[in-house]
DNA sequence: CTAACATTGACGTAACATTGACAAAATGGC
DNA sequence: GCCATTTTGTCAATGTTACGTCAATGTTAG
């Protein structure tokens, strides 16, 4: 590419960038050598971007079971090709092992308290970090849904101000659309269409689906909210998708989403799968009766699905 | 680029536009010469508005987590690649950039084209590569907005089918809020909220407006869309906003509209601005006719007022 | 004359580097 | 399955660097 030094990155942004620690990064490079930066006049690192690529691919093959002094020596090219041979479905995101006393609680206080102050930056910052230190999914699972969940709850109580919960709705939305982001949907992936049928209007819950699903690494097409099914069929023929998932929150009891399902059933052909959930799912048991359709009760329970798919046929 | 040709600006307008203290300044200038400003005959500094651009960018690059060191001795164009590559995470895979189209009308052709493929990819590279190469404001101008307005007129004659509008919104959505983020200023720049009245559904405009705004160097406080009046201005009060935008884009006839910026307009302190904009907004030109409350016709005059408002006071 | 600005030199602190060591986990031979 | 060995993340102690801030003193602008 570019041989003009391009140089500019210090530890700290590497470490927020890639998920590793200080302690790490200088481990890796004092006895693998995995990367070697540049130093000031100083002696302080300076990392090029090319390096944040490559400690970023190293974190994600290491998270993912190899050990680093095998791979640490690879090439670039060795790299991309370890990461292309066993992705077939791919795994997570760069992600230190959560510790399990920082998850959770206190970065939920604090996220609240960056809403309660209108403070989006912050509450942006917070979620981003957590992103990256703990993996997308554990962030999701532990921090986003529960937040949105308290959110919802000290609306509907008055507490929070209705501008508010707009203010954190808006960086959720963003947060969720760059976690998709960061996800790296390898070449030939399988595509999920993503949505929530016609008469739901939610769309929080079909965000957080495509964040999940797009973090297993798979191609997420996503459609939005309150769609009819022959949209959402028509979407997932024109992009060869292998599965929809569907998110139902609210209302517990639309008599039309039973049809609404079957028809989106009938028109797509037998080997898509519907996967649905969201918290009202379960309150329509019969609409998931079909060939080949399938109810989560979690989040854990999609990604395991998702897993569990045939990655292309 | 339209930035008034040769303007001096003295230290203290320096310091209040970029957030940075006159000492910070100096230290910048004497120990890494990131902005070399000329001199007035009895030496004091007179800064050019480049100066001032090149000033708030590493300011936005330090408050990052950028080195000032390190990125001081950046040319201009280096810079912008720095913050252009920044805000996406740095992946691996490298992607050919492809398509170079010239900009204008062939680009919304390739828009219209990914949007009728259902290629979000496609639509989301097409997006953000005008906007690095053509610039936030002339790229909203020349081919969010006509782009939005031509997606509307298809859905509404039946040619684009609703999934495919939906996947596009979704898409331009995501490229309005990472434009937000290459704008987001540091520290204490005017603040601005941006939203809908009440009644008012359609947000689209309300994020084109927060972008143009946030282009401009200013905060932004999005709310989002369907707001009560007393809602925008607690928000406003909290976050200490110098102006608040709605945008209006349908219906034309909602008899409450008037009766909501008038609560407004009197629960804000009179310094504080209203600033209208939007394809409705002009329906309503009684409720504009407060004190310090303007309707502005287009983005480009939007631009202006948010240009001529007072940093800080 | 006064407030704002310039210059120089210095200081304090948070972030970073280095070395050495330790313990948990993985590995491997039996 | 058990024990020896290697691997690897983490930590503590100690020294260094980067950089924002400040004080003292002189100068300019209005």
């Amino acid at each position: 590419m570019t041989t003009p030094p391009e140089l500019h990155f210090p530890v700290r942004l590497v470490v927020q960038r890639t998920g590793l620690s200080a302690d790490v990064l200088r481990a890796w490079e004092r006895r693998y050598r995995a990367v070697v930066p540049h130093r000031t006049a100083g002696g302080q690192r300076v990392y090029s971007a090319a390096d944040i690529a490559r400690l970023t691919t190293l974190a994600r093959l290491v998270d993912r079971g190899h050990s680093i002094g095998q791979i640490a020596g690879a090439s670039d090219e060795e790299l991309q090709r370890i990461v292309e041979r066993d992705s077939r479905i791919t795994a997570p995101l760069p992600s230190a092992p959560s510790v399990a006393t920082d998850s959770g609680d206190s970065l939920i206080a604090a996220a609240l308290d960056a809403t309660d102050r209108m403070d989006p930056e912050a509450l942006e910052r917070l979620l981003r970090g957590a992103a990256l230190r703990m993996g997308v999914d554990d962030m999701i699972e532990q921090v986003l849904a529960p937040l949105l969940f308290t959110i919802g709850s000290l609306w509907h109580q008055g507490v929070l101000r209705p501008a508010q919960e707009h203010v954190a709705t808006a960086v959720i939305r963003g947060t969720l659309g760059w976690m998709m982001e960061l996800a790296t949907p390898s070449a030939n992936a399988p595509c999920i269409v993503v949505g929530t049928p016609a008469g739901q209007m939610h769309e929080m819950g079909a965000m957080i689906a495509a964040a999940v699903i797009a973090s297993q690494g798979a191609r997420v097409l996503y459609l939005g909210a309150d769609l009819p099914a022959t949209e959402i069929a028509d979407a997932a023929e024109r992009s060869r998708a292998i599965g929809v998932a569907l998110s139902v929150v609210y209302p517990y009891d639309d008599p039309h989403l039973h049809h609404e399902i079957a028809i989106l059933r009938g028109a797509l052909p037998p080997r898509v799968h519907i996967i649905a959930g969201g918290a009202a799912a379960s309150a329509y048991p019969d609409a998931w009766r079909h060939p080949n359709t399938t109810l989560t009760a979690s989040l854990d329970q999609l990604r395991d699905y998702i897993r569990g798919l045939p990655s292309i046929s």
